[in-house]
RNA sequence: CGCGGGAUGGAGCAGCCAGGUAGCUCGUCAGGCUCAUAACCUGAAGGUCGUAGGUUCAAAUCCUACUCCCGCAACCA
């Protein structure tokens, strides 16, 4: 039995994510903690909602609320539509919560003390009206390059010039119109990510088992331009966590906060504390600090790709940093975009499906399925409806709800709703036995692999090898001379239902349970020998015929929800 | 010359790292079965692997140039 350490990206608290952030990160790392529970392995796995920073406060302000407030409601929102999709988090903390403030404050203080941090005098523009610095991104102006007139701070939509934002004519706040903006100087932490470039790069280059993706992002970051740059962890805001080394007041930094790429990895940590304060665990360290108890640990982390420099670089340089023995990623398995029936999903226009829309017109499953049988593992990849409709109903109603169906149906017309006796395999028995282990182990491969799509198709191969045997066997046709092998078939088939259950559940939770439930069994253990495995159900064992276990989709109801999820959110 | 990922039959993908009869799912067509959610099983047609060169006995796989798509480009998260 190993241990396993599984966090997910934590999800930024404005607003409902959509289909593409669930398939990035979330899921993903779902089905791998689901399959390591199954083998057996301790598991902890953490993620939380992200809250700090210029977002949620302009979010709280529309909504009308103190920020606090609006960021309690919005974690419960999204907590319940985790718990909705099935997400099987040991805690979903929060990145405002003390557990993290202390702990931020201590990485802070060890990296001051580590002689990482430096200070930096800069100027930003301020807005006196909207009361606050503004970020780059939420000034615009009119560009002095191309004469666009929404040109953002950072960079013209337009022309795609650089810009920085005095170079802005006419520059006005996104936030409020105001106009009087002014050059104030203010003074900023930079974590010296510079100075442990070369041994960041020498941990980087020891992971040669990590996915491309996730080793060219961080190359990258590593050697472009000037190399890696240190970076600044604090910003001017009020919602935040208070800039202070440890317990002590931080001389000069008095009302300002720590950058949310700062503290949001760190609460990957804290979240395992919040796990303990919420009384759900007795020790966090031995997952987490090295010295006690977490050297066996393996941790993998699951994010998009737009995460991948902070996970890679800034995140092991806080814990690098520190000097102190805290548990390091082992794996970091990156995923590309998905995109929405020919463009992005966009959370501003309202383009694609929500997690909570997605809820609400489907069961998680068919969702859990298709997002991962799709996952955007080697490229960006992207959601249609017929794609959607196609794979759900073809894969789940057709090949593994449609086995259910007939198996237990057959069994109830022709020997009643129990597990028929007699009968002795035969070589079409064997064959089956042969195919399954090999598969089996593909199975596991693939998911220990974390190969999300290959493991949705060695799955999606293991359900029509049970179609495949009913075909040959033919138990319709036996019925008629050989009862009792007749009664061998069906209740070869019976456990082979149970035996998809155990395997699907990691993918399919809700689908997999009500199929052990039908068989009204408990036993989902993992199949070692699937000879044994397919034993479990003994003569004589009752079962339900369950109702249908996947309805399909259907033409009007796919062309209904395109026209509702093509524009704007209602 | 900013960086990275991708380009394989109608659609979506695997194969490429360790060169040697182009594989899978869907769709299409034909056949079979009739237990089942008009479902399942079997078979067939359809691609020379973005473009142009190069290396090699041999390239989807290695090298060079180019084209197109996507993402990133650090005080936005």
């Amino acid at each position: 039995m190993a241990r396993h350490l599984i966090t997910s990206a934590i999800p930024y608290i404005n607003g409902i994510k959509h289909l593409g952030n669930l398939v990035g990160s979330q899921l993903p790392a779902d089905l791998f903690a689901r399959y390591c529970r199954a083998r057996g392995h301790e598991v902890l796995f953490l993620c939380a909602t992200d809250e700090h920073g210029t977002p949620a406060e302009l979010a709280a302000a529309k909504a009308g609320k103190p920020v606090a407030e609006y960021c309690a409601e919005m974690h419960g929102v999204q907590a319940r539509i985790a718990e909705g999709f099935r997400l099987s988090f040991d805690h979903f903390g929060r990145s405002s919560s003390p557990q993290n403030h202390r702990l931020t404050q201590h990485f802070a203080k060890r990296l001051h003390e580590e002689g990482l941090i430096r200070e930096v005098s800069e100027t930003q523009m301020y807005s006196p009206t909207d009361g606050r610095f503004l970020p780059d991104r939420y000034i615009e102006g009119t560009c002095p390059n191309c004469g666009f007139e929404s040109a953002r701070g950072d960079q013209c939509d337009n022309c795609t010039k650089q810009l920085d934002p005095v170079d802005l004519i006419n520059p006005r706040s996104v936030i409020s119109g105001a106009t009087d903006l002014e050059m104030r100087e203010t003074k900023h932490l930079y974590l010296c990510q510079s100075k442990m470039k070369d041994e960041l790069e020498a941990w980087i280059d020891s992971k040669t088992d990590w996915p491309i993706l996730t080793t060219s992002i961080a190359k990258k970051w590593l050697n472009d331009g000037d190399g890696l740059q240190d970076r600044g962890i604090t910003r001017d805001l009020d919602w935040g966590i208070p800039v202070r080394r440890g317990d002590e007041d931080w001389p000069g930094m008095e009302g300002k906060v720590f950058y949310v790429w700062f503290d949001a990895p760190i609460e990957y940590i804290a979240c395992a504390q919040e796990w303990v304060d919420a009384g759900k665990g007795a020790d966090w360290q031995r997952w987490w600090r090295t010295d006690k108890g977490a050297d066996d640990v393996r941790y993998t982390q699951f994010m998009g790709k737009d995460n991948v420099p902070f996970h890679t670089l800034s995140f092991p340089a806080t814990i690098l940093g520190s000097a102190e023995p805290w548990k390091l990623v082992d794996y970091i398995k990156s995923f590309n975009y998905l995109n929405y029936d020919g463009g992005q999903f966009s959370t501003s226009r309202g383009r694609g499906v929500f997690m909570d829309q997605a809820l609400e017109i489907l069961p998680a499953d068919y969702w859990r399925w298709w997002l991962l049988s799709h996952a955007p593992e080697s490229s960006d990849s992207e959601f249609t409806w017929e794609n959607f409709q196609a794979s759900v109903n073809k894969d789940l109603a057709d090949v593994l709800g449609n086995f259910v169906s007939r198996v237990t149906k057959f069994c109830r017309s022709k020997f009643g709703e129990a597990v028929p006796e007699g009968g002795a395999h035969g070589p079409a028995e064997e064959a089956l036995l042969a195919a399954l282990a090999t598969r089996i182990r593909a199975y596991e491969g693939h998911m220990e692999a974390m190969e999300v799509r290959k493991s949705a198709a060695e799955l999606r191969a293991i359900w029509v090898l049970g179609n495949e045997y009913l075909q040959e066997a033919a138990p319709w046709s036996t019925f008629k001379t050989d009862p009792e092998q007749a009664a061998m078939q069906v209740r070869l088939a019976l456990n082979l239902i149970r035996l998809y259950a155990v395997l699907s559940a990691p993918f399919i939770p809700d689908a997999a349970a009500s199929m052990l439930a039908a068989l009204r069994t408990p036993e989902r253990g993992w199949p070692g020998d699937v000879a044994t495995a397919l034993e479990a159900l003994k003569p004589g064992h009752g079962f339900d015929v369950p109702e249908v276990l996947f309805s399909k989709i259907t033409d009007e109801a796919r062309e209904d929800w395109q026209v509702r999820f093509a524009g704007v959110r209602g």
